[in-house]
DNA sequence: CAACGGACCTGCCTGC
DNA sequence: TGCAGGCAGGTCCGTT
């Protein structure tokens, strides 16, 4: 599920409620995430207020009294407020009860997830610290890209998603992006020029912009930090839609894996 | 160092 | 109907 935009949807939808409120209580179901939820955990937060929700590519980053909590949704996690005395399901592994009766609480079949604490600054995190440039930001850019990709034979798609070198784009917008740009996906890296390099940099951008003001993607079960949907997947011109109509050419989409992920293009109009 | 494969998990869908 | 197999939005780590 969480790409860029709906981690970004996750964060809007719950900063209001975090803000300036007091975490009275961690409640840990089940640690055994990607990486085991640190038994210290709860000493680190409890009684400690919120002061920021930012994100750095998929990861959120909860500011909370002297230090940051690290959350990454994996492939199925989502976050939700809720009243503190709903009842918990399924896959609810953890919840952050706030001051005022409600709490943050997390939800992820596939554990694939991670919830940290770090008392440095989070940049300097060993997971944050490798990190390539926000694709929102002003560091993304075409030279940026042209000289990343220099003399690399990795073909594009899976050099894009390649959170080295730009966080937070995943399988879907990697082919979303390409096919706004017109790049064949299984182009090397290294063969593409400057002038496409620049329209792949707008590609990238224009199409999580826009998957961010539809509240992401909901393939099956993203939900926001409101419990609803986002609304994205209806824009989709080529992701799951092998063998429909290209929306530019209408010839047949195709899928190929690549780099061990589905890869949907039109070869008409990606080259 | 780049590129690739395995690993971590559960749920859902397909096909036998 | 049951079950095995494949596949899914991510990314870390070890090996070539």
């Amino acid at each position: 599920m969480p790409e860029l935009p709906e981690v970004e949807t996750t964060r809007r939808g719950i900063e209001p409620h975090l803000l300036n409120r007091r975490i009275v209580q961690a409640v840990v179901r089940e640690p055994r995430l990607r990486r085991p939820i640190p038994a210290d955990l709860a000493r680190h937060v409890e009684n400690s207020e919120i002061h920021a929700v930012q994100r750095r590519g998929k990861y959120l980053l909860l500011h909370c009294g002297c230090g940051h909590l690290l959350i990454h949704l994996g492939m199925s996690g989502s976050l939700r407020i809720v009243p503190a005395d709903t009842p918990v399901q399924k896959h609810e592994h953890f919840d952050l009860v706030l001051d005022g009766g409600h709490c943050l609480r997390y939800r992820d079949p596939r554990r694939f997830g991670l919830l940290l604490w770090t008392a440095e600054d989070p940049a300097a995190h060993p997971l944050l610290a490798p990190l390539g440039p926000e694709p929102l930001g002003p560091e993304f850019d075409a030279d940026y890209l042209k000289q990343c990709a220099h003399g690399r034979k990795s073909a594009i798609k899976p050099f894009l998603m390649d959170s080295h070198v730009v966080v937070g784009v995943g399988n879907i917008y990697a082919n979303e992006s390409l096919f706004s740009a017109g790049i064949h996906p299984a182009r090397a890296a290294g063969r593409i020029s400057l002038t496409r390099c620049k329209i792949l940099v707008h590609a990238v951008r224009e199409v999580l912009g826009a998957a961010i003001a539809q509240g992401g993607t909901t393939l099956r079960d993203f939900v926001d930090g409101e419990g609803k949907p986002g609304y994205f997947k209806q824009s989709l011109n080529v992701y799951g839609r092998a063998g429909e109509p290209c929306v530019d050419c209408a010839r047949p989409i195709q899928v190929q894996t690549l780099g061990r992920r589905a890869t949907y293009f039109c070869p008409h109009c990606q080259r």
